[in-house]
DNA sequence: ATTAAAATTTAGGCACGCCTAAATTTTAAT
DNA sequence: ATTAAAATTTAGGCGTGCCTAAATTTTAAT
């Protein structure tokens, strides 16, 4: 028990969980690019263990027991995530297909290990925070870029950690955490966004994304001057 | 294919392979901690991809496909090996069991990573040598310490790498490879080994060892002064 | 050469986690 | 309220890798 698959579905159970209270079969499916019927089928062992509630047909939440794995299994995978960045200069768009193989192999003894050379990091690559040992982890107050309107200030939080090719565009345009961006104006129709990007004093730059691209990033809005 | 269970059978037959020129199957379950039943249906799917020669009755060989891959998840093995010891301050008593999980996610480009940053080595923190990236694997004059003979001179080259309480002792004993080693006595019966045992310049001290510790070190013999 | 013991293989099963196809339940439209 | 569509579950199957028990082959002893 506890196998690789049962720690995947949790995970994934998890993340989705952000978006519906309940997860409903066809999402959590989709999520693993697996068929529905076999994610019904772990549905069922996994409600059998306690580790989820679940009414046939109504969709699926974690139990504490289950979230509670759920989140060593993210604790596991963010700090091997940022391990690899920093340690092994692996580019951050492929840190997330590294860690998705290693999160499962750490052992407590490394975990620890590896947080004490990080020096007890509290977020990701990503931007994503990093649960603390018994289970905690940060809640904060964002928005999603698309959601901005003409004229806001932000500085970007977290994007979204598992599309490398979305992930290489994000670098190029220096959209990283904690780069702090204006929403320039937003055309009609497509709802493109023209944002200033000023990853330091010395530069700034304007480009334009689409929603699909500000749908991935979280940001904090700044006040305005 | 090449599953884990694959894997682990091959680096098996490596091993055995060195002191059987067949593998036996109960060796192998054995070494695996598995039924012969299962071993031999293993055996039987290994020979099938041709990864092996097999004959009912009659024990098992790598052939040069499961040679090159063995050869690779030892490698694997090994550079994950002296990675945890000297990058992480893993126990040399711990890195073995940490590495054979490691060592099914390692990716090649990781592997590269790892073997720049260690200054590409070639040799584990047990003192095996780590197979070069297309199979080559250094073939080395060493004898067991328990063929030697009063009065010979040795440096210790090997120590078995797969039992945590064995390396504990040996680690107390500064039985450590590179160790300059002299044999002072063997007793009658029992053939108890007295060694002189001398880690440094400043730093010599006699133990005594049984046939089973001397049975797991490698030595090369030094010329008589 | 015969035979008992040991090693090995075959036969039949099980758990896991996936699949497809068919049945059921929920939903949303009329 | 009825019904078609969509979502979900059930049923049945498959590959992997393990198990035990029974059959077979090899080995070693007499």
């Amino acid at each position: 028990m506890n196998s690789q698959a049962v720690e995947d579905y949790l995970k994934a159970i998890y993340k989705l969980q952000s978006s519906q209270p309940k997860v409903v079969t066809s999402a959590l499916a989709e999520h693993l690019g697996v068929n529905p019927a076999s994610a019904t089928g772990m549905i069922k062992k996994l409600a059998e263990s306690n580790l989820v509630s679940y009414e046939r047909y109504q969709g699926v939440k974690l139990t504490p027991p289950g979230e509670k794995i759920a989140l060593e299994v993210i604790r596991h995978h963010r700090l091997v995530e940022l391990y690899l960045a920093e340690a092994l200069s692996v580019p951050w768009d492929q840190v997330h297909d590294e860690a998705e193989k290693w999160e499962h192999v750490l052992s407590e003894d490394l975990e620890d290990r590896i947080d004490e050379i990080l020096g007890y990091p509290t977020i990701d690559p990503h931007g994503a925070p990093i649960p603390s040992r018994d289970g905690n982890i940060e809640q904060r107050d964002t928005n999603l870029l698309s959601e901005l309107t003409q004229g806001d200030s932000a500085v970007i939080i977290e994007v979204s950690d598992d599309d490398t090719d979305l992930l290489r565009y994000l670098g190029k345009l220096q959209l990283y955490p904690q780069t702090i961006i204006q929403i320039i104006s937003i055309a009609p129709f497509d709802q493109l966004i023209t944002v200033r990007v000023s990853p330091n004093e010395d530069d700034t730059n304007n480009f334009v994304i689409g929603q699909k691209v500000a749908g991935s990033i979280l940001v904090s809005k700044l006040e305005k001057n």
